[in-house]
DNA sequence: GTGAAAGCGCTAACAT
DNA sequence: ATGTTAGCGCTTTCAC
């Protein structure tokens, strides 16, 4: 293999010339558009086999589509992503389809750039997950691009919106913490700062449900919040100050696995037992949630499934912009293990 | 905000209008090319900024470059992959340069599908990350797209390629159970049937480092390999077969840091303390390495180095697709926890 | 049903 | 230093 200057690329003027029709045909046959016989369309598959000839996206994208969805992850390191992405690559696998990803990106303004990179490049749909940028800012994208947003709550009359109900998520916990008995039951939770944003992350919603359900178990005077961030750090800052309680509670509801783990590690520096001296619960049932040493009661969100449905719904806006929007809920599901039991008698 | 259609975008027409100039001279302002004025290069910035144009890659893509990196991911789970991720970026931050990723890939297929829809979108560059193509298949993308392999060993003189010795980090690992007085220490390797390849891919060269290692501090007739694959139950398997040896290793070194946490598990299993009874280390040094509950002792690859190198040897390489391909190799880092002690007495 | 020709937004020769 | 013009590879009228 010679590092030789590439030899031009097969283009639909080859095939065309090779299959001896004309380059319309060659692109109605890509395209399976009206007005191609079957003949044609042997004829010209059969050129484009033999030549190996593969449409270049770039120069569709021109006049046409470009057959390709970007997808904007604010984070590649939360093991909640993936699975998404499986959805959406699973859904879109047997289209024309190809997805392409903007790398991860913190805070608004890396989102704005990423954002503009992707429809720069001629996306025909964007995948927003967990944006963060303003409702403003979500509605100019999807007005210029067919957008669907992910993990986010708030509904908007120009986007399709897909989440997991993390209200009922965090009934889950409360419910089943309270099953076992418990009633000092704590949360840590991810403080946002913005109050025009705050009511659509997902954050506050947990919240949000925690409080809801303690006051539905009659626990109204047992609600304890404590303010940090889904992180280890902040798992481990909040849980400090749960300990250092005068009743300390029995039981930390975590807003996210991450954070369950820095409380994981507070607990065992304060030479206590998990789950003898205090129950945890996390949120996301992230992949180390399931790991043996951790063994983490945790919440599922439906990831693939929320993918499905984002794919989905972008494929039916890419064909009809002017389509309401549709906000689909999906329900998440408790998934029970070793760091939750009986508070201690 | 309407669900019109979107307005035509402004195009270097526009601009080039509104500043009175020629498309030319906005399309040179654009690439800071040479021959325009200080004066010529005011007037047209003030008109993008005053109309909001942005160029679209993918026309520019037609006649020149589209200023975008293809990543290839094989698997977006894979913890240690964000952090070469970081450094392609933070190496491409002040360049006109964006990153996009393909999707998880598993298989040659499933990569060779990534890696040509993300030649036919127009790359200027690819950095393939731990690819498992042949390598024949890597030289037909190289001579096609400037390419960087980062990850898997054996050089070429059409790509550029950025590793870890991974001979150095196993023998890390080795020499540091070995000075804690371990001599009975088998390690887990990830089995890789295809011959032509194997040579090339970092578990190879992983158990070659654990097999010089061992030979180097005289504990030729203590060498143990198990064959599983760099999974939780690859681990898990692989312990359960170590532990069943009648004199039974009192050190497991795992190829990953995922194999580890199913050794963790058999070993709790068996009732066996770690690291009292078993020392236990991984590889990658993978985030969940470091939690609390688990403090695996790892190797760390130079990541964001990584990347970082892969980033500015395809930036030499777009701007000279004939120079001598380069390799380099970095040095991985020993990082000790609490699954690795002396052996019980 | 088929093909000729215009043009998408931009860059690169080639004038001037 | 600046502008004119011909494409890049494809889709899309619009004739036939």
């Amino acid at each position: 293999m010679e590092p030789s200057a590439s030899p031009r690329r097969v283009t639909i003027v080859d095939v065309a010339r090779h299959a001896r029709v004309s380059t319309t045909a060659v692109s109605k046959v890509l395209r399976n558009a009206y007005g191609a016989s079957p003949e044609m369309q042997a004829k010209v598959r059969r050129a484009i086999d033999e030549l190996g000839y593969r449409p270049y996206a770039a120069a569709r994208g021109l006049r046409g589509q470009t057959y390709t969805i970007g997808v904007m992850l604010p984070d590649i390191r939360n093991p909640f992503f993936p699975e998404i992405l499986d959805g959406i690559t699973g859904r879109l696998e047997d289209t024309d389809y190809q997805v392409l990803m903007g790398p991860g990106c913190n805070g608004e303004k890396a989102e704005a750039r990423v954002t503009e990179a992707l429809i720069d490049r001629g996306m025909d749909g964007l995948v927003l997950v967990a944006p963060v940028s303003s409702r403003a800012r979500l509605e100019h994208i999807a007005a210029t691009v067919p957008t669907v947003v992910v993990g986010r709550h708030g509904d908007s009359l120009v986007y399709d919106t897909v989440a997991d109900d993390d209200v009922a998520g965090a009934a889950l916990v409360v419910g089943h913490l309270a099953a076992l008995g418990h009633r000092r039951i704590a949360h840590i939770e991810h403080h946002e700062t913005d109050p025009t944003r705050i009511a659509e992350m997902p954050n506050a919603q947990r919240a949000d449900g925690y409080r809801k359900a303690m006051r539905n178990l009659g626990l109204e005077a047992e609600i304890d919040v404590v303010s940090t961030s889904y992180t280890q750090q902040g798992g481990y800052d909040g849980a400090k100050e749960l300990l250092a309680r005068p009743q300390r509670p029995t039981a930390v509801f975590a807003g996210a696995d991450f954070a369950a783990m820095g409380v994981l590690e507070a607990v065992a520096e304060a030479g206590l037992s998990v789950p003898g001296d205090l129950s945890v619960a996390g949120y996301d049932n992230t992949s180390f949630a399931a790991l043996g040493p951790i063994s983490l009661t945790s919440v599922d969100q439906a990831g693939r499934e929320i993918g499905r449905n984002a794919a989905r719904l972008l494929l039916e806006r890419i064909a009809d912009r002017r389509k309401p929007s549709v906000q689909v809920r999906l329900s998440p599901a408790l998934v029970t293990r070793r760091t939750t039991a009986a508070p201690p008698a």
